[in-house]
DNA sequence: CGCCATCTAAGACAACTAGTCTGAGTTTGT
DNA sequence: ACAAACTCAGACTAGTTGTCTTAGATGGCG
């Protein structure tokens, strides 16, 4: 279920931020970076977070030197997209009418936004052979 | 700032969707409706969450009567937009072009949905203040 | 008036989470 | 062999949330 989604602390995305600028790295090289002239206390927090975030499965270790290698198991898109789903669930019942409505009262698009926009559109080809709102509203 | 945002709990959540099925109710209301067939205990649950909705700013209380009455001060819509925003803000730096695209790859729009979109890559050129009476579009 | 049910108010409490910090043991390189 | 760096396990604090207890205020009714 997407309920069975374990979210993260602002600190374990710090690190995951960290982890999704560069594909893989130690504890020390991570620390170094969210915490600049850290001293140890900073290094053990990071590798707290890092224990836990493995627990949660949102990151892998490679146990394969002395020295463990971290990667991001989740992508960004990723927890994105859970968080959104989460937020829409618990808000909405599962229906994004509510949330696209709102960014149409919330603010400009950019160009950007309006093209990527534009293409969620024309995607609709294939159709909506899902059952209708499957969640309830 | 965006980021004075006070986020609620799940159990808080239920209150709050509790108040905006009904205006305006009682802490007995509420309980009743939350916890049918609850006792005491429930119903100050009920009480101290209202309590710290109010001590955040998401519920009004009229103490005019012996019996206070609540009310939503923010609604759904409200909630809804400070959490994609929140969730925006941290995972993509304000941008909505990953939050756009996660949708289009995630699953077939529903027509309502497409329909909703639409109009909110019609309505581009305009700026923030909304020009459409209409909340519902 | 006096009683009692219902309400408000205030705080204690346990469970849980997150960040911090300490200490001990292990591995590496010189 | 020694020192530096790393891993690992656990303790500790603080904040949050739901629960529960107790005390005091209010209103209706015999």
């Amino acid at each position: 279920m997407a309920s069975d989604f374990k979210d993260i602390s602002d600190g374990e995305l710090a690190v995951m931020q960290a982890l999704w600028d560069r594909k893989a790295a130690s504890i020390r090289q991570l620390a170094d970076a969210l915490h600049p002239g850290g001293d140890h206390a900073h290094y053990t927090t990071v590798q707290k977070q890092l224990e836990r975030l493995e627990a949660k499965g949102f990151v892998t270790r490679d146990r394969g030197q002395h020295v463990h290698t971290f990667a991001a198991a989740v992508g960004r898109d990723e927890l994105l997209g859970r968080r959104i789903r989460s937020t829409v669930d618990k808000l909405c019942g599962g229906s994004l009418v509510p949330l696209l409505s709102h960014l149409a009262r919330a603010r400009e698009l950019t160009e950007p936004e309006r093209k990527a926009l534009r293409e969620l559109v024309e995607k609709r080809g294939k159709a909506a052979g899902a059952k209708p709102g499957g969640r309830k509203a």
